[in-house]
DNA sequence: AAAATGATCAAG
DNA sequence: TTGATCATTTTA
C-alpha cells in the first residue's frame, strides 16, 4: 500500500475520477483505522459544469476550498444533515473536485457500524454491511466524515486515500451524474464512474 | 411465508 | 440524501 500524492490529485479530473475507483479511503478515528475501497465517484468541472459548486467562478466560504491546490478534502452539508465528501483535484484556481459517492467496506468495519447506528451488531448480515457505505452520505458517517474535516490534507497521517500495487481488474461504468437535474446542458454528461457488478454501488 | 427489490414520499 | 412505508418480485 502507498499513500497518494499531490501529484495523482493536481491532474485532469476525470482521469482523477476514474483512477480513485479500487483506491482505499482511509481516515483514523477513535484510535481505530477506519478503510474503505472506493467503487464509485462523480466528478464535477467549475467553473463550466452548471452542477459544480463553482459554477461561473462561484466562490463562498463552503466551496472556497475548490479554488486551492488539490489532494485537499471538501467536505459540504446537504439536505439539514448529511455529509458529501470530494477530493479537489487539478492546479490551484481551477474549481474541480470528485465527490466520492460509495465505498466498499474493509477495515474497521464494527467501528462504522457503530458510528452510523450507534450501536453494536452482534451480526453483520449482508444487507447491513452494504448500508453502510453504499450512498455519500452514508460513507461519511461511516467513516466518521464531517463539515469539521473540510478543507483538511489529504496528504497527512490521518485521512488519506492509498493504493494497493496489486491488480485493478475490474471495468469502469460511466453514466450521468445522480440528483443534478438543475444543471440543464449538463446535467447528461457521463460523468459518473462505478465499479460494473460491485453490489456496493449506491443505485442499481 | 419471508426476504429482497423497487417506487414513492417526507424530513431537515 | 436518507429513512420509512408500501407494493411487487423472488426465494425456498
Amino acid at each position: 500500500m502507498n499513500k497518494l500524492k499531490r501529484e495523482f490529485y493536481s491532474r485532469n479530473t476525470i482521469q482523477v475520477s476514474k483512477e480513485l475507483l479500487g483506491k482505499y479511503l482511509v481516515h483514523h478515528v477513535n484510535g481505530k483505522k477506519l478503510v474503505g475501497k472506493i467503487v464509485e465517484v462523480e466528478a464535477y468541472l467549475g467553473p463550466e459544469d452548471k452542477a459544480a459548486h463553482s459554477y461561473n467562478r462561484h466562490k463562498s466560504k463552503r466551496n472556497e476550498i475548490m479554488y486551492g491546490p488539490a489532494g485537499f478534502a471538501y467536505v459540504f452539508v446537504i439536505y439539514g444533515h448529511n455529509c458529501c465528501m470530494n477530493v479537489v483535484t487539478e492546479k490551484e484556481d481551477i474549481p474541480q473536485a470528485v465527490l466520492i459517492r460509495a465505498l466498499e467496506p474493509i477495515e474497521g468495519i464494527e467501528e462504522m457500524a457503530k458510528l452510523r447506528f450507534d450501536k453494536k451488531l452482534d451480526e453483520l448480515d449482508r444487507r447491513t454491511k452494504i448500508n453502510l457505505t453504499n450512498g455519500p452520505g452514508k460513507l461519511c458517517q461511516a467513516l466518521g466524515i464531517s463539515k469539521e474535516n473540510n478543507g483538511e490534507d489529504l496528504c497527512s497521517d490521518a485521512f488519506y486515500i492509498e493504493e494497493d500495487q496489486a491488480e485493478k481488474d475490474f471495468e469502469v461504468v460511466s453514466t450521468k451524474r445522480v440528483n443534478i437535474d438543475y444543471a440543464e446542458e449538463y446535467r447528461d454528461c457521463p460523468w459518473r464512474f462505478y465499479i460494473r457488478d460491485n453490489i456496493y454501488i449506491s443505485k442499481k
